[in-house]
DNA sequence: TAAGGCAGAGTAATCGATCTCTGACAAGGA
DNA sequence: TCCTTGTCAGAGATCGATTACTCTGCCTTA
């Protein structure tokens, strides 16, 4: 018993089964045109009832496109791994390469010799396209990529590349939306915590942060902001010593969902309300922000949405062979849930 | 100015330069063998020199291997982006498939019709094998797919389908062992919040906690038993509910470590002391275990090294040809930090 | 009526790497 | 000296899809 391939089915039979010429079976599968009605329906007929599914190497190798694109992780380590953030982007971009039945080729380079390896492999051509995630300016892989004529489109404002397509979030109005809200519960000493000031988050953020209190006139106390680096452990470390610092903190910002969390196990520990003591407004609005105790208010941004969007922009650049980069910011906007909402009551 | 990919040095270039013919060049790369030393050397020289890379596609076509893997996340919901399991073992998968020089390629079906399109894509060759995470019995694809010849890897024991080949934790001993130490620190009342009874994961753990009791002469009482979904937010209600029936429980050990988190927030929520009132042990040890408050006590599972196993068993289906089902079950252990660990102490 | 135009179908070259087959040459035995 | 055996390199077919080019009719128009 020899087992077959099912994927043996090649043009050339389905051509045969219409009795054309593999051209015209070509043409036909392609939508490609000028075919007789009568020959397009048999040769339709034909690859349906066989099964028939192209070679995508025979394919690539004729047009020289791959036919997939490169996804690639540039920072895997914990912080990514424990944030949903990337799962859900991946889903985003899958979603939309699989409409356009483009294959999604992940790498996630883990040391020197990975990088170099990836590097001469996607310059070769061997991807028509690459998104980069969690890249970090100082990694040179955007410059290889741009100089060797490969699309990119990155999941963030790289902080020095600013000629680079990139989708973000509107960050800095998202927190200048939770600072305000903050404020119209009628906090008068608002605090944050910050992410690393090297991520276009974590600046943008803290900068909303700053506007957002100018523009009420009350600018923002050096004292209320520590900066944290995304993980629920300095979400809590820095609450505690901001709180210690600090008592009189009654609002405060957190600008990554999982500090939040850690923010909000401080506060407990410590005796504080949420939201009657402190209130408190996180960012990212996870769907875990809603099953927190008290759940967070938080500021949402739309990462499956993100996903798609540096799919369609990295489409644009290999459908039309425009290279000019473009941006594109996503909208953001506040979910308020209890640990901001102070319904008229007050601390025990 | 026209852009050339510099992955247009193909072979015969390279053997152009080293004044051979493209069947010696090939022989050398291949490092298939019989070839004097100098053109060796002149054909490596030149490959080197010419930055060759090459033409996966066209290998592809000739040898009828595609050099690409399948990773098929089954299961793209909430409960899998909001655990970093899911990232790390991507990790170890990329990590080994990269030595080896083949590419990732990520599924994430998301609807019945992208099924459909991914089952005909797998089986007609387009990848060397398949390795199948978040699987749930419910689905076909396992079937078709061991149907066509594709070798596939489950990454944890299937329910239905016993003849796979999959690696798995050693789920039952580890909650075994968590039971064992619970009981050696003296708890009298110990319960469980469960993982759901249609994963392995979750069945098989519980199989742990009841056959540690059963062993220990005082067999699991039913209402001490509660089944969760693997959720922070389960977790949090399960323990409140298990509270309330039964104020006597001294010992918790929860199957999932978002789960535990939903359990330790509950407990201080409802002031119970831990781990003088409860101790808790979790399951997992995600990297966020050791910055709890308290830090959990967790049952290890290698996480990394199950995404090596996995690409591993694959591998040999490739390379042998060997269709014989492999199971791998790997070892896990305790990890003893404050939420369980009565150091004398006694609750306040 | 004949030339030109055009739609629609087929022929065959092509992409780049692999690998079978063939042939050249050298060494060793009779 | 001639034949056998073995080693190593090259020639060329091959994988399957695409597509430039060619060819065949048929229709239009001067």
């Amino acid at each position: 018993m020899t087992i077959q391939r099912p994927g043996a089915v090649t043009l050339s039979d389905v051509a045969a089964a219409a009795q054309v010429s593999r051209a015209t079976a070509s043409r036909v599968l392609a939508g490609d045109g000028r075919v007789g009605a009568g020959y397009r329906s048999a040769v339709l007929a034909a690859a349906q009832r066989l099964g028939y599914v192209p070679n995508r190497a025979a394919r690539s190798l004729r047009t020289r496109r791959s036919g997939s694109v490169g996804v690639v992780l540039a920072e895997p380590s914990a912080v990514v791994f424990g944030n949903p953030f990337f799962g859900q982007l991946l889903a985003g971009i899958a979603q939309s390469l699989n409409e356009r039945d483009l294959q999604l080729t992940l790498f996630i380079p883990q040391n020197e010799r990975d990088e170099q390896r990836l590097q001469s492999y996607l310059a070769s051509g061997h991807v028509d396209g690459v998104l980069l995630t969690f890249y970090q300016d100082r990694d040179p892989l955007y410059e290889q990529l741009a100089k060797n004529g490969i699309p990119v489109v990155v999941n963030a404002r790289p902080l020095q590349a600013s000629s680079a397509s990139y989708v973000d979030a509107d960050n800095e109005g998202g927190a200048a939306m939770a600072v305000e809200h903050l404020l119209a519960e009628g906090c008068r000493t608002i605090a944050t915590i910050a992410g690393p000031l090297g991520t276009s988050a974590g600046a943008e953020r803290l900068a909303g942060f700053r506007r957002a209190l100018q523009l009420a006139g009350r600018p923002a106390e050096e004292d209320l902001i520590r900066v944290g680096d995304f993980t629920t452990r300095s979400g809590r470390e820095l609450t505690v010593s901001l709180l210690a610092d600090r008592p009189d903190i009654d609002g405060l910002f957190v600008a990554g969902e999982l500090m939040a969390y850690g923010a909000l196990s401080a506060l407990h520990r410590m005796g504080r309300a949420v939201p009657w003591d402190v209130a408190v407004v996180s960012f990212d609005d996870l769907p875990e922000a809603a099953t927190t105790d008290p759940p967070l208010t938080s500021i949402h941004q739309p990462v499956e949405q993100m996903g798609r969007e540096m799919t369609r922009l990295l489409l644009a650049q290999l459908d039309d062979d425009d290279r000019i980069p473009r941006q594109v910011i996503l909208g953001t906007h506040l979910v308020v849930r209890e640990s901001s909402h102070r319904q008229g009551g007050s601390s025990a």
